[in-house]
DNA sequence: ACATGAATATTGGAT
DNA sequence: ATCCAATTTTCATGT
């Protein structure tokens, strides 16, 4: 799994290592050092000097981290081009893409280590909860957001965007849902305030308006029921989680 | 900066090392292993077994890397609770948080590298081309808009959400300026289409409605012109990418 | 703690 | 290539 490593590398072992491992096919390259890093494309950064992590992906992808937080300082999904060169005896990582054009560059000053891991693919990845899936799960059981309702069409294309239910409740009339698969904003009002208003437009039929999500909260509240909207509670994960948060166990089978 | 490494440790020997490293100050932890990862939370995956590169920092977050892109497989931002124990003679590490109740649980099955970092702090970190400083400088400057505009307010609160700058233009007459640091979407012209109604039912005054941004997307600008408002150009890094982005300098002075 | 909105958002999918 | 919408978005900020 670990390739390659050196430790404490000059700019010149540095240079020939990271040429010699970047471009692999599931290879990651990992370069532990003191640099500055610095940034120009849709916006502008400049990092002093300071003790990073940097990993190039075998996709080209960059990111450099801190000592904390999820993201990185800097960062290039996907580039086109990843060069390293000695410029006054330090060696220095480009890393450029056109569209949008940008590039983040590296001049590492002082390296601690440099790695190259190769990374076995794994047999499978399964995410549960998405608003897809939400979307699939009431399309065939309408019935959690309403009894009685049918569901026209889902993801229907409209002027203002995409409706992701449209349906007539038990009594014939149209019905608008927008889905959210975690808590609703006031966002998530405006844009089924959005629809409903363009739909009524199109059929001249009363509309109503239904935003369906596991949760709300209360300034989003407010204004749906200003706006005569309604709130249907749905759970992105109708029970895994409850089952699965128990210590001990942990099988989503 | 690499303060203990460990090559192919067993499960207890990993365990020995998370529990001595990890909570430290400004230490980062990482472990190369094949392991099982699963997530159950806001949402709930599991990965079956592959080759993954678990980092870990000083603030309790963590993210498991995959060989491509720069998100995460799985991650958590700042967790609650990190915890280390044997299982089924294997090493498993248990990330929690509350509020959001989550966690991932990773199982080692066979690691192959795990290293404590310590960063030293970088000096500093600077951001250029923020839709703040872009506010900063169309108030400054607002004649970059129009010719003749006076500012009247800076993220003025509506009950639809705040205007990102509130205007009277030459004329006199009420202008709502919707602001984006990069090319403005749909969503962007419906926003501002909904600032623009609010403030004509509240003034009672003919207003215009102003997108600025440094270029807008086809189906936008349709939309924009439908609707009776207009586009501005501005860019948010005025001059410093096309300066710096000749290869060979790479000064933000 | 809750809510809001920006972000170099990233990423996948549709057109 | 462009555009749109979801995301375990993350993160800082204000209340």
């Amino acid at each position: 799994m670990v390739e390659d490593q050196r430790i404490t590398p000059d700019a010149a072992e540095l240079v020939e290592f990271l040429d010699e491992h970047l471009g692999g096919g599931r290879c990651l390259v990992q370069v532990i050092a003191e640099c500055e890093v610095m940034y120009v494309g849709r916006a502008a950064s400049v990092a002093d000097a300071g003790d990073f992590v940097v990993m190039l992906k075998a996709d080209g992808s960059l990111q450099v981290h801190d000592y904390r937080g999820v993201k990185p300082v800097n960062w290039q999904p996907r580039a086109d081009h990843v060069r390293v060169a000695i410029e006054d005896e330090m060696a220095v990582l480009t890393v450029e893409r056109r569209s949008p054009e940008e590039m983040v560059r590296i001049v590492f000053l002082e390296t601690a280590l440099a790695q190259a891991l190769h990374l076995r693919e794994g047999s499978g990845f399964v995410l549960m909860g998405s608003e897809a899936e939400m979307q699939r799960a009431l399309t065939s059981a309408p019935e959690l957001i309403e009894p009685g309702l049918r569901v026209l069409d889902v993801e229907l294309p409209t002027d203002v965007g995409g409706i992701d239910l449209f349906a007539r409740d038990r009594e014939g009339v149209l019905l608008v849902v927008e889905l959210k698969r975690g808590k609703a904003t006031q966002e998530a009002v405006h844009q089924l305030a959005r629809y409903v208003e363009r739909v009524r437009e199109i059929t001249g039929e009363r509309v109503r308006g239904v935003l369906a999500a596991p949760a709300i909260t209360k300034p989003a509240l407010a204004v749906l029921a200003r706006r005569g909207l309604e709130f249907a509670e749905v759970t992105a994960l109708p029970d895994v989680a409850s089952a699965t948060l128990q210590p001990g166990l942990f099988s989503l089978a």
